[in-house]
DNA sequence: AACGCTCACGTGAACGTTCACGGACCCCCG
DNA sequence: CGGGGGTCCGTGAACGTTCACGTGAGCGTT
């Protein structure tokens, strides 16, 4: 029974053939019974004797015997599986995401295919080529812009995420960067600071720079170009890096928005290396909610996401489409950021 | 041309038949052609006048037809799908190994699909019942023992992740712990401490604990059970319940050996919360080498392990496995830590 | 005019399963 | 002895592609 002829890598016992992978009629001829009988008994199902299934699977095991999954698939229809694709997997945030994704996923049945494109646009695009071959639906972030990434797509549905529904065709969850940032300036406000500026992580009007200006001038406090720092790195180095730019730039600023709590970090230290304090001298917002938010001295106060609610509603979006329903759009495709004040801010 | 059809959920224009996918004959009865011209249009290979080739197209676009990767997988061999099981997607560790897996598998043109097992033992088997059946091999981290994992996987080549060879039958890629412990208690003792304790991971004789044992004993320091403390959560809140018993069973610790960084920044927060100072009452060495370990105060002392090479290294197992080879064992298959000294030791 | 070549396209077969049947056999009961 | 029912097993067909051919039209060459 249960043999230890576990990665035992040969069959082929004559030494033979070139090692064709066995098949079903392969294991009925041996077990001398039909092809039918073998799927019987590998199956488990019923209407078999005892005596045969054993023989049938010992022949299986005989012959280093796996099912075909694209043979099975063909017939049985029913499993689906969707592709995730990841910017960066060194960011905490978006392992976050996609245990939220792999959990849906899951209690739908569906397997993940997982690949990750290190923000790089032409990997995202052999990424599309791959899993539209391969996948039932995509999920995941991209900076191709709509018609590139359609291009690449060749029909299978696509769940954006982080894009704003009004920004793309396709369907969409994001983060409800507006109320956040709401939150956000409203607290620095309340203590005090008038001179705030930015470390932003993408090029271009994206949701929370715009989120942040809006809020700024809302509150009428001083504000343009100069204001803002670009971190193409959204790290730790990258916020450091910018900070050191932006401290160059408006010495005079007294608070300081992360575009996420890597980049918050990176602030943080950055100022201090420059003899800031934190929050004295200068009071550090982030974005995102990390749990490394808290390991870190003094506590990054952020504005926290539910990020493994957004992988879950990514999923139910691909259901959606899959059914042919409407896909969720406006609030209920937007998670929306909670303020956590913690020491920095 | 580039329709912007994409998205639109409804095919199926008269309103008629149940939703069956379309399939390359619908196509090419629409088209007015044979299923190899359709065939030869979607994969744009040569022979086929391009005025077809686009009525061919658009007959495609009008069905939203895609062809069934399990049709295709059937006839055209090649397209090989690897499993990876993780434990917790939290814990900055795994998504690293998931980095060099994924690396080393999309430069093979495999691709992954991954399962979050939560460290929970069913959640090991069902991921395991699944990926028999889709997968064409699997690596992972498993709490399982060998002949449970042997019978959920019904022959499909499993390479372990974390656990020696010797301790399996299966093929593996793992840590040294031996001597990544030897270069971290010789630092502890070359400090002066001579009263060191462990916040353990996992019960029993774990390779981290035993190598643990064994160079403590080695530079003969006292030790006993009383000296181990248990942090099943593998989190820094994990770490930090572990401490507090520790520090209540053996207060005259001066040093204090984390199973992992989670654990060890754990053991750091409790031990400040406690009154003592960090590394001058309590010096505290990690095992894993995160980059959290860099941003805390103060800067973690860690043996760094090269998690993406680990990655990397277990595609690599599985490619043998496949091709017949022997799998690496022994040195080859191990990953050495490296001792960081920052200030917490 | 016969030949050959290229181009565009179609035809059976094969890939490895499962599904819906149908048939053989045995046992028991009337 | 005839049937009724159960258990076990085998036989086409189907799933949706691609591959290896085959075919006919068109055109140029000798």
């Amino acid at each position: 029974m249960l043999a230890d002829d576990q990665q035992q890598p040969s069959n082929d016992p004559a030494g033979g053939a070139p090692r064709r992978r066995a098949t079903i009629h392969d294991v009925a001829k041996l077990a001398g019974v039909s092809r039918q009988t073998v799927s019987r008994a590998v199956n488990d199902k019923g209407e078999i004797d005892p005596g045969t299934k054993e023989r049938v699977l010992e022949a299986a095991r005989l012959l280093d015997y796996r099912p075909s999954r694209f043979a099975r698939g063909l017939v049985r229809k029913g499993t689906v599986t969707a592709g995730l694709v990841i910017p960066d997997l060194m960011n905490p945030f978006f392992p976050e995401v996609a245990a939220g994704v792999l959990e849906a996923a899951e209690r739908r049945g569906w397997q993940v295919v997982v690949w990750d494109s290190r923000t790089d646009e032409a990997r995202e695009r052999e990424a599309l080529d791959v899993l539209s071959h391969q996948a039932d639906a995509v999920v995941g972030y991209f900076k191709n812009p709509d018609d590139v990434l359609a291009r690449h797509l060749g029909g299978v549905p696509l769940v954006l995420l982080e894009r704003g529904p009004q920004q793309t065709r396709f369907a969409a969850v994001g983060i409800d960067a507006a109320a956040g940032l709401a939150a956000g300036l409203a607290h620095l406000v309340h203590a005090g600071h008038r001179r705030i500026g930015m470390l932003d992580g993408v090029h271009g009007p994206a949701p929370r720079r715009q989120a942040f200006l809006a809020e700024v001038r809302r509150h009428g406090l001083p504000v343009d170009e100069g204001w803002i720092a670009m971190c193409p790195e959204h790290s730790v180095a990258g916020g450091e890096e910018g900070m050191e730019r932006l401290l160059d730039t408006r010495p005079e600023i007294t608070a300081v928005f992360g575009f996420n709590d890597l980049i918050a970090v990176g602030a943080m230290r950055a100022a201090r290396r420059r003899g800031r304090t934190v929050p004295g001298d200068l009071a550090v917002l982030g974005f995102d909610g990390l749990s490394l938010g808290e390991l870190v001295e003094p506590g990054l106060t952020t504005l926290h996401i539910d990020k493994r609610q957004l992988g879950r509603l990514a999923v139910e979006q691909v259901a959606r489409l899959r059914a042919g329903e409407e896909p969720m759009s406006g609030a209920d495709a937007w998670v929306v950021p909670e303020l956590v004040v913690r020491s920095s801010a």
